[in-house]
Order: structure tokens, then C-alpha cells, then sequence
RNA sequence: GGCUCAUUAGCUCAGUUGGUAGAGCAGGGGAUUGAAAAUCCCUGUGUCCCUGGUUCGAUUCCGGGAUGAGCCA
């Protein structure tokens, strides 16, 4: 019997992408995005969204559902991927979540913080504040909060005193322990491995692919209102180099660098998720179907 | 051929008024519950180009050599 929900996780370039669809092939599968960036439109070759091609082999889900201008979030992202999963699993098909946005795909694995949304107005007003001035703000409101935080992580600690301010409360209060071991025990999944130098040529071969096939027309045509998709590795170095701040070499390079340290964070995020069997990237495609089909 | 300047961590460079050296980037390790492809933390011993000399002691001063750049022929 195959299980009805599979999360298939690992670091950008890890061939997520074949996988996933030899899976549904195999299994008679729908494949639902679990990638930050593949929610959005117009950013396709940069995020490595599967082509048009790779879509119509089985059903997609999730991929190219946001202009560029819309922002996300991991807990609006679980809101729209989990009923998708469910009408998946209730037509007695088996959802294939794909994806290295580890935060997103903890989200559905794990559950929701009881927490506000984000708030655009404190996070503007926000912006001008210094990391020490919201780190001392933090404290004052929630020392215990403040204390489990960097003070030097802005993203961090501005969240966390923007949940004090919204719900006049404590952030600390509002944290909860996922790990629930019940829970974590149903979970499915497989996180893909590479060996590290093998990662990083995959990355670079595959961000000067990206270069050559329209990367760059991609970023010349971002709206300016952009919100989070400009946050994608690669936008800031495209745009360096057509306003003249680097060569296309040098941006390349940026990208790959990036690119490869962006995937050490993955590895890390996912080394942590220890109900994920880990699976080895470079095996044949049938192998590595075969394996999955075994454990499952 | 002559003169000048350079040569220090994988890369770009700082520095030591002579007591064997330090930044940025890269690399390595880690954090992470509504911006996450984001954000943040930890991590730097290297024939200080080689070789003689001066010195208690030279990467630092002096001589010679090598390599590179520039200028003059």
C-alpha cells in the first residue's frame, strides 16, 4: 500500500524535480509544490519550476498560482497546500509534496503557531528601528522571548516583538513544540543527498543554464512592486549585472556561490528532520523509485 | 638592458617604528513556526616569494636571485 501523502525534500539541484515525477508515474501520483519561489509566476527557469512539458506528464499542483506582486508565507502557503493534499488523498491518490523550502513544508508537516499574521504597517514602521533598538523593545515587552533570540537577527526579532505589538501579549507565550513524537511518527518522507562537491558542480552547471536560457529576461520583467519573489537567489545578481554593477561572469559566479550556500542551509534544516530517510541523489532514477516504493 | 613598484590565508588586500600576523570574500560548522532562496551566529598557523648578511632575534633592515606590473631605452 503506498502512503497517501509523501514529502519529498533535499537541496536545491538534488534532482527533486525527476524524482518526483517518476513517482507519480509509478504510483499514479499528484505532485503539489512545497517550494517557496514555483508559486509564482514569471520566475519559472530561476526557481527551476518544472516545465510545461513535466506538468503534463501527471497533475500539478500549486505551481504558478501568484503574480509577483503578491507576498507569501509559510502559514498561507499550508492554508492553500493542505486542502489540495486532502482532495488528493480522498480521490485515493497519493499527494507528492516537493520541496526544499523547509519552513513552508514544516508548516504542513507539523502545524501552525497560533500566532497574527504578519503586519505590514509595524513591519515598515520597523525598518527604521536599529537591531538593538527592537532587541531592547523586546525586552522590555517579553524578556523571555528576547532571550531565546539572537539580538542581532533583525528578521527574527522583528517578528517576535511584531506578535507582542499586535496581540498586546507575549510572543514567548504564543511558542509551542512541534515535536510531537505521535504526530512526527505517521510522517513520509525522503530527503535527497549529494555528495558535497557533486552538489556544488550540479549548482553551477545548472545556474549557467539558467543564464543562457532567459534567467535574465526573467528579472528584466519583475514588476517593481515585487514583493517577496525578489528575495529569490539569483534577482539581486541579474539586476547587478544589467545595471552595470558586475560582469555576467561575475554574476554567475554570485549566483552559484549563493546558490551553494542556500543548499548547505537546506541540508542543514533537513539533517534536523530526523522522520526524513535520506535517500541517495545520485542513484537511477529507477533505483531510487524502486527504494521509495520498497520503504514505503 | 636600466630604473621603479609589487610579492603576506583559496582570492583581494592590511599590518608588524625588528619580538613569526589580521580583515573582507570564499570555505567549514550551526540556528530557524506567518518575509525563509530570507535573516542570523560560530570558525583564520599561513614556508609573510627564495637566498645570503646584519642582529640575541628578520616576514619587517641590507645584498643577491625569481616572478609579475609600469616607465625609460
Amino acid at each position: 500500500m503506498i502512503s497517501s501523502r509523501l514529502f519529498l525534500c533535499g537541496p536545491t539541484a538534488s534532482g527533486k524535480t525527476a524524482l518526483a515525477l517518476a513517482l507519480a508515474e509509478a504510483w499514479g501520483g499528484e505532485i503539489v509544490n512545497g517550494d517557496a519561489f514555483q508559486l509564482y509566476r514569471g520566475l519559472e527557469i530561476l526557481s527551476a519550476a518544472p516545465s510545461k512539458d513535466e506538468q503534463a506528464a501527471c497533475p500539478h499542483h500549486l505551481f504558478g498560482i501568484m503574480d509577483a506582486e503578491e507576498s507569501m508565507d509559510a502559514a498561507r502557503y499550508a492554508a492553500l497546500a493542505n486542502p489540495v493534499i486532502e482532495d488528493i488523498e480522498s480521490r485515493g491518490k497519493t499527494a507528492i509534496v516537493v520541496g526544499g523550502s523547509g519552513l513552508y513544508l514544516k508548516f504542513l508537516t507539523h502545524g501552525i503557531a497560533e500566532a497574527p499574521p504578519g503586519n505590514e504597517e509595524i513591519r515598515v514602521e520597523l525598518e527604521n528601528w536599529s537591531v538593538d533598538q527592537i532587541f531592547r523593545r523586546l525586552q522590555e515587552l517579553d524578556p523571555n522571548e528576547a532571550a531565546r533570540q539572537n539580538s542581532q537577527n533583525r528578521r527574527h526579532l522583528s517578528r517576535a516583538l511584531e506578535i507582542c505589538l499586535v496581540t498586546g501579549g507575549k510572543a514567548s507565550e504564543l511558542r509551542q513544540n512541534f515535536e510531537d513524537p505521535a504526530l512526527v511518527e505517521k510522517l513520509k518522507g525522503i530527503a535527497l543527498t549529494w555528495p558535497r562537491e557533486i552538489l556544488a558542480e550540479r549548482i553551477a552547471l545548472r545556474t549557467q543554464i539558467m543564464l543562457e536560457s532567459g534567467a535574465i529576461d526573467e528579472v528584466k520583467a519583475l514588476p517593481l512592486e515585487a514583493g517577496t519573489i525578489r528575495q529569490a537567489i539569483g534577482v539581486r545578481e541579474i539586476e547587478a549585472y544589467f545595471s552595470g554593477q558586475m560582469t555576467l561572469a561575475e554574476c554567475e559566479e554570485r549566483i552559484t556561490i549563493s546558490t551553494r550556500q542556500y543548499a548547505k542551509r537546506q541540508r542543514n534544516w533537513f539533517r534536523r528532520e530526523s522522520w526524513l530517510r535520506l535517500l541517495d541523489g545520485s542513484l537511477p532514477l529507477a533505483e531510487q523509485v524502486a527504494e521509495v516504493t520498497r520503504w514505503d
